[in-house]
DNA sequence: GGACCGGTTGTCAGA
DNA sequence: CTCTGACAACCGGTC
């Protein structure tokens, strides 16, 4: 179980000041590229303050993820550590970028600084749990002091599971119960600028600098819809949170999926890189709600907030959360495998322009509606192509800003109607459920310009229209862009038929499981 | 055990 | 333009 622990050692136990100058702090960054609200970080400034050591605030930049994350998450990442350096120089501190393998480079580093005391955000992905072990083990055996503080969400996890006697809630509103009369703390600020000695001897090594963009191969010059960093995202969650009837009026199922500006706030990717506190944005949405009537859960947008706190909880407390085999939230689905048909949904060539718009718009921009990502993933699983929604989610994990594991798996589960949701039968076409918003296809035209010449009448059917109509339009369907991959009309109904196969047997399987009460 | 309720966000036809 | 029911009938939580 990983929680924080709190540190007691009495300070007058280290009284040599030889042996204090020697010794280092770290704060590890990960996902909390801020300096306010982050307590992890303020303890370790404080130990440093105290003992006077020095403090070195590190990010561990690994070979491997500029390989494995696609240019916009990394172009994001690499913004928000300036962004972070810049604000921690502001409190006469630095960021220390350290590149390799972490479970290489860490132990390293933490001997050579002669590190006594390391601060750290709690994370949930599995990647970072099994990467924590092998650190905090080799802390254990180097009397090296860790701290863990949970603080990327406005809830710790285990609290609200320890509620639940030990079992993840499975609706959003026996979440909300479990929440309802939890008291959230108050944000931790940093505003003091910290003591000289705690600058060590490198403190102006340029080679622990945050790579520039061109350094990486990432373009510099262009200009980007959602620039990362901790500044960025206090800007834009202050703008929203201006808008007082804009936020007290909000209810996320009547906000467009495809407009051509969002008509939510994009404060997704700043939340998930840790830019901007989950907390902070709780008592900002708290104090514009205690001010006027305002809408509620689960379609406010504080509603929102607490919809990331619900798949926390789940991918905190369930086994193999992000898989379907071993995952017991999950329903078994024998998904198929048609690797064209997950290469086109991909890569936005369908043919349905709608689904294709959203697809392309994620590559492009890494941010869409979170409707649009309903459709698409519905799509992709159990409306038309019946891919399994794990490949969906490695898709998304590639391209989304606002990649998040829990939100990941928890959402594509959700849309599969594999967990958390169960109306199969209630299936998005991807004809209709556009027109609602856009009727003329905007949106389509953007994003798909092969299409921009086409009447509105097909701008969503464009193989019904007429080829005089095609070639007027300068796009053949077929040539130009590609034809349908799948009837829809006839698809959605026979993989309806599958769910039904599917549920039945999962039914029967949970029936055996039971205990009998004889 | 069983009945009932409610679930952020479907679609289509018809009133 | 908004509302309704049919479509076919899911699940978890509560009493």
């Amino acid at each position: 179980m990983r929680c924080s622990i709190k540190y007691n050692w009495p300070l007058l136990v280290l009284n040599s000041q030889s042996m204090s100058v020697l010794g280092s702090v770290v704060h590890w960054f990960r996902l909390d590229l801020r300096v306010h609200d982050n307590l992890a970080l303020r303890n370790a400034i404080n130990e440093a303050e105290n003992r006077k050591n020095f403090l070195r605030p590190i990010y561990i930049i690994e070979p491997d993820i500029l390989k494995q994350i696609r240019g916009n998450r990394l172009r994001f990442l690499i913004q928000s550590l300036h962004d972070l350096d810049a604000n921690l120089r502001k409190l006469n501190t630095r960021l220390y970028i350290v590149r390799g393998k972490t479970s290489e480079c860490l132990p390293e580093l933490l001997k050579k600084w002669n590190v006594k005391y390391l601060t750290l955000q709690v994370d949930i992905d599995p990647f970072y749990i099994k990467q924590d072990e092998v650190i905090e083990n080799f802390c254990d055996k180097n009397d090296i002091f860790v701290v863990k503080r949970v603080q990327h969400t406005v809830y710790n996890p285990q609290t609200v599971l320890k509620k639940n006697n030990g079992n993840v809630p499975l609706t959003y509103q026996k979440f909300l119960s479990l929440v309802n009369d939890i008291q959230v703390k108050e944000c931790i600020e940093i505003k003091k600028e910290i003591s000289e000695d705690c600058k060590s001897s490198d403190f102006n090594s340029k080679s622990y600098d945050v790579p520039s963009l061109t350094e990486i191969e990432l373009d510099e010059s262009s200009d980007f819809k959602y620039p990362g960093g901790e500044s960025e995202g206090l800007k834009r969650l202050l703008t929203y949170m201006a808008k007082k009837q804009w936020v007290c009026s909000f209810e996320k199922p009547n906000t467009s999926p495809n407009s051509i500006e969002p008509s939510t706030t994009v404060l997704s990717p700043y939340i998930s890189h840790g830019c901007l506190s989950a907390r902070l944005f709780y008592h900002k949405l708290k104090q514009v709600e205690s001010e006027m009537r305002h809408s509620e859960p689960p379609v406010s947008l504080l509603g929102q907030l607490m919809w990331r706190e619900f798949y926390y909880t789940a991918g905190t407390g369930t086994e193999n959360f992000d898989r379907m085999v071993g995952n017991s939230l999950c329903t078994q689905i024998p998904w198929g495998n048609n690797k064209d048909h997950l290469k086109a949904w991909s890569e936005g060539k369908t043919g349905y322009p709608f689904v294709d718009a959203i697809m392309r718009q994620l590559t492009q921009e890494g941010w869409i509606h979170h409707l649009a990502r309903h459709m698409v993933a519905c799509f992709l699983t159990r409306g038309d192509l019946w891919v399994s929604w794990e490949e969906g989610a490695k898709v998304f994990e590639d391209l989304l800003l606002d990649y998040d594991w829990s939100l990941n798996a928890g959402n594509w589960m959700w849309l599969s109607a594999s967990a958390f949701f169960y109306k199969y039968f209630r299936v998005y076409s991807p004809v209709a459920f556009g027109k609602k918003t856009d009727k003329d296809g905007l949106y389509i035209k953007k994003y798909v310009p092969e299409l921009k010449k086409f009447p509105s009448e097909y701008i969503y059917e464009p193989w019904k229209a007429p080829q005089s109509v095609q070639r007027a339009a300068g796009c053949i369907i077929g040539e130009n862009y590609p034809k349908r991959i799948v009837d829809h009309d006839k698809v959605h109904k026979e993989n309806m038929k599958k769910m039904s196969e599917a549920y039945k047997i999962n039914k029967e399987k949970k029936a055996l499981k039971r205990p009998r009460s004889d």
